[in-house]
DNA sequence: AATGCGAGCAACCGCCACAGT
DNA sequence: CACTGTGGCGGTTGCTCGCAT
């Protein structure tokens, strides 16, 4: 037998999540912090499993969430650090700023990995995939419920349709009205926009850095995302936030982040321009090691 | 206009690592 | 050292919506 599940899931909520139960969460956390999942709910009136909370904060409600198109060298840099990393998408998304692990991993699988396959390349291995071999070239094996149906058109002539050009779904942008900006899980990616850019890439391929932990950046340690965080929730909280939108403020576009991946992608694309593949191959492992500390 | 299919994404599940006791 | 509780992660599933027929 094993564990016991992480709360009694007698009673509790399921499925999406509501604005009323969304501003709960948001409001509880900012009044008392992240953590302490397990009792979070009941403390916050919420019938959801702990484990539901930490989710939907985590990939939804946190401040500090990009909301918006992947950009291409978002793409480009994810492809990149999955070659490195494989499907360790909580690294992956750490090194995105405002990106969740969950946002990385549903695009690498609906879009990414069939970018590469059209490529030629296979997601998996990110080697070439040999043209004489066309299966190699189709989906993986399809994941779908309902597959009768589905997988009776899903490739015609085991021909891959081509993918429609469809944009991202884009998300909305939640303004933070702090000039800090924090992420703080897995410390892994912790920024203060009021430093200098300069002496926050603690991902410097193949140069010597002084590899300062990236949590240790931020100045004071806070990690409580409470703080300076910019929430549209009125005091009562019952009836007043009909929409997910009266819960949050967007905003379509935050140019820090750009900012912070351009140098960090420009610091992969001269790593790869400038060395022998040997020494490549020597740097990424450095790399990947640094991503693990 | 109705229906079915497929894509995309939010949410769930189960496992694992680690800290605390 | 063993056990337990908690948080975190990656894989998977289910729902919704847009498009094609």
């Amino acid at each position: 037998m094993g564990r016991a599940p992480c709360c009694s899931k007698i009673g509790l909520h399921r499925g999406p999540w509501t604005a009323r139960e969304d501003a709960l969460l948001t409001k509880y956390i900012q009044a008392h912090g992240e953590g302490n999942w397990r009792s979070l709910p009941k403390k916050a009136g919420l019938l959801r499993c702990g484990k539901s909370c930490r989710l939907r904060w985590m990939n939804y409600l946190r401040p500090d969430i990009k909301r918006g198109n992947i950009t291409p060298d978002e793409d480009d840099l994810i492809i990149k650090m999955h070659a490195l990393l494989g499907n360790r998408w909580s690294l992956i998304a750490g090194r995105l700023p405002g990106r969740t692990d969950n946002e990385i991993k549903n695009y690498w699988n609906t879009h990414l990995s069939k970018k590469l396959r059209r490529q030629g390349t296979d997601p998996n291995t990110h080697k070439k995939l040999l043209d004489s071999d066309p299966n190699l070239q189709e989906e993986p094996k399809k994941r779908r419920r309902n597959s009768n149906k589905q997988q009776k058109n899903k490739f015609k002539s085991n021909v891959l349709v081509s993918e429609k050009v469809k944009v991202h779904n884009p998300k909305p942008i939640r303004i933070k009205s702090s000039r800090n900006f924090s992420m703080s899980r897995n410390c892994s990616f912790d920024w203060t926009p009021t430093s200098s850019l300069e002496g926050d890439h603690r991902v410097a391929l193949g140069t010597e850095v002084e590899d300062v932990p990236w949590s240790s950046l931020q100045e004071d340690g806070d990690h409580d995302h409470g703080n300076g965080v910019s929430f549209l929730i009125g005091d009562d909280d019952q009836d007043n936030c009909s929409d997910s939108s009266d819960l949050i403020k967007w905003q379509s576009q935050l140019p820090m982040f750009d900012h912070t991946l351009e140098k960090l992608y420009e610091e992969y694309l001269q790593l790869l321009k400038a060395k022998d593949n040997d020494q490549v191959h020597d740097e990424f492992d450095s790399f990947a090691e640094s991503l693990l500390i």
